[in-house]
DNA sequence: ACCCAGGTGGCCC
DNA sequence: GGGCCACATGGG
C-alpha cells in the first residue's frame, strides 16, 4: 500500500476535517448491523436511485407502516401494484416496484437472505447483482458496501465531481474511478465506507442526517 | 412557475 | 463505447 498518493491523502484530509463519519451516518458506517437494518439499507439503496434521500425515506416509512420493510415480505408479494402507491414519494413508481421485487426475490430465492449473500464471493455477487434489471454499478456497489459489508468502493455523482475538481483523474468512467480508489486505499470495508461518506459530507457541505429513525 | 436532487436502460450511431 | 432521452417525486 503506497502511502503517498492523492486518493489516500484525500481520505486523510477529509478524516481530519470532519472526523469519523459514523457521527453523521451512525448506522450505515458500522459493521455491527442487525439483519433487519441490512434489509432496510438494501431497500433504501434501490429507492434512492436518482432521488433525494428525503423522498426515499418517505417511501421507506410507507413500507414500514404496511409491515413490508422486509425482503421476504416483498419477495412473497403476489401483486406488485400494492407497492406502487407506497413507494410513490420516491418517484419512478412504474419501475421501482419491479426493481425492488426482482432484487428481493433474487436474495431470498438464491440465498435465503442477506446473511448468506454476504458470504458469497465478492465478484460473483457483484456480477449477479448487475444481472438484475434496474441494478447498475452504483446500486450494486452500494448494496455490497453498506448492506453486505463487502469491500466494493461506490462511485457516485459526488465522487465524480470531487475527482474532477481536484483533477484526481481525467477518465471519469465508472469502473476506472472504482479501480483508482480501490488500488489506492487499504482494501477494507470501513475505509471504503468512511471515504464514500466523507466525500458526500464534503460535497454537500453538510452532514446529512441519513437513516435516523426508519 | 421554475429548478433541483441524482441511476438506469434503451435507444442511436 | 459515447451521447441523448424517458422515467417521477418533494422541496426551495
Amino acid at each position: 500500500m503506497p502511502t503517498t498518493n492523492k486518493v489516500y491523502h484525500l481520505y486523510l484530509e477529509l478524516l481530519q476535517k470532519y472526523g469519523p463519519p459514523e457521527k453523521s451516518w451512525p448506522q450505515w458506517c458500522t459493521p455491527e448491523k442487525t439483519p433487519q437494518l441490512r434489509e432496510i439499507i438494501a431497500i433504501g439503496a434501490i429507492l434512492t436511485q436518482r432521488t433525494s434521500w428525503h423522498n426515499a425515506d418517505l417511501a421507506l416509512r410507507n413500507l414500514k407502516k404496511e409491515r413490508l420493510l422486509s425482503l421476504q415480505k416483498i419477495a412473497n408479494l403476489s401483486n406488485l401494484e400494492q407497492l406502487t402507491g407506497l413507494i410513490k414519494p420516491s418517484g419512478f413508481y412504474q419501475t421501482k416496484p419491479r426493481r425492488l421485487y426482482d432484487f428481493c426475490s433474487f436474495a431470498v430465492r438464491e440465498y435465503g437472505g442477506l446473511e448468506n449473500l454476504m458470504k458469497e464471493d465478492l465478484e460473483v455477487s457483484r456480477q449477479k447483482l448487475l444481472g438484475i434489471k434496474g441494478i447498475g454499478p452504483e446500486t450494486a456497489d452500494t448494496l455490497l458496501l453498506y448492506a453486505l459489508d463487502q469491500p466494493s468502493f461506490v462511485v457516485d455523482e459526488y465522487t465524480k465531481r470531487l475527482v474532477k475538481k481536484r483533477k484526481l483523474a481525467t477518465n471519469l468512467a465508472y469502473e476506472h474511478l472504482k479501480n483508482l480508489f480501490e488500488k489506492n486505499l487499504p482494501r477494507n470495508v470501513k475505509t471504503y465506507q468512511d471515504l464514500h461518506a466523507l466525500i458526500i459530507i464534503e460535497e454537500k457541505g453538510k452532514a446529512g442526517s441519513v437513516m435516523q429513525e426508519v
